[in-house]
DNA sequence: AACTGATTGAAACATATGTTTGAATTGCTG
DNA sequence: CAGCAATTCAAACATATGTTTCAATCAGTT
């Protein structure tokens, strides 16, 4: 189980990062969650550090790689409500999408709404973000707003889903991911186009 | 100096929480801050998770206190726009609110983010937040809402503004709250009423 | 089979952290 | 002032964590 070691490893990461959050990750639980020993952490990976930076990227990789292709499928006719649904599918339309891709978007908004500084240094800037295909679909469909504007929101909003997708929103009434997702959908278009 | 340590202890703990998160928030940090002795804590709180859950509880206390008031002040002819700006002074207009009520938004902003089960247990639940006064004076001025969409606007709203009151947000651009206020105050206004 | 480099394993190490202890100090009260 | 409870302090404690060590094991090669 050479290379296989390593790959447990960084799965058991991605899958506590997620539980847990960045402190409370610990080395100990990665290890054992990944059936391997303490110290294959540092022969595979260097440092904790390092892991976890690598396990935020393998992600923001994967996770732009799927929604580039589901947004590349898009019609030039889809309009801003079609848009979102393809966005936000692993929100909106949870069937749609594969577990992993589901859980490295829990993955990738814990980071995001922890600060992570490992995440934040892989993503792009604003300035960048002005550039991307995703702002400039959005840009298309938003045509009376500013590109500028389009990236706060679009900041803003992932930030807000940050909160929702992981549950402490609305805590007492029990709702679930899919029971909420009208009230997402509706509340990101409402965020978009205002 | 006996019962202002406590009070140091206290506001040492709400000013790191809000700089370091929680669990990089540490006792021998606190207390180096506050200028007073690690046992102090557990003489003086208890524990370190009571002292933490102090902090909140006496962060959303003295919040909603100022939040109470200056709402209560609001003119019945006062519209969205000027409910908004009251609502968020202390991020839109923060020079009408005090350093310390901008900074205990910024702690509870922090630990709604983090889940903060200290502070998670001390927030309504959705319902008591559907008889709050708070969402009463919204419903107000959105008739055409359900006020179960009004809340879940507002929790959505209040977690987007934590990623971006913390500075995350925009990094590269270097934007600062100020400038950054005409775009939350738009896209606030955007995500009430769609 | 024997050698060699890669990988694994158990243990030790160094450090950090929350908590406790018990003596010293302080501040108030009779 | 004397006494006493409240408070502070330095130190010790117990535990947790990232890292390192080095011997054991494994896998592929000659």
């Amino acid at each position: 189980m050479a290379t296989n070691t390593a790959a447990e490893i960084l799965a058991a990461t991605q899958k506590l990062l997620v539980d847990k959050g960045e402190s409370r990750t610990t080395l100990r639980a990665i290890t054992e969650l990944a059936g391997a020993n303490v110290a294959a952490v540092n022969y595979h990976f260097g440092s904790r550090d390092s892991l976890i930076r690598q396990a935020y990227s393998s992600a923001l990789e994967e996770v732009t790689m799927g929604q580039g292709s589901r947004l590349h499928a898009l019609d030039d006719s889809a309009d801003l409500e079609d848009f979102v649904r393809v966005w936000l599918s692993p929100l909106l339309d949870p069937q749609s999408v594969s577990q992993r891709e589901k859980d490295l978007w829990a993955l990738l908004q814990r980071g995001s709404i922890e600060s992570s500084p490992q995440l934040h240094a892989l993503m792009p800037s604003s300035k960048e973000m002005e550039n991307s295909p995703l702002i400039a679909l959005l840009q298309k469909r938003l045509p009376e707003l500013d590109s500028s504007e389009i990236v706060f929101r679009h900041d803003a909003i992932m930030f807000g889903l940050g909160g929702f997708i992981r549950g402490p929103m609305n805590p007492a009434t029990g709702q679930t991911a899919a029971e909420l997702k009208d009230y997402v959908f509706r509340w990101v278009l409402a965020s978009l186009r205002g």
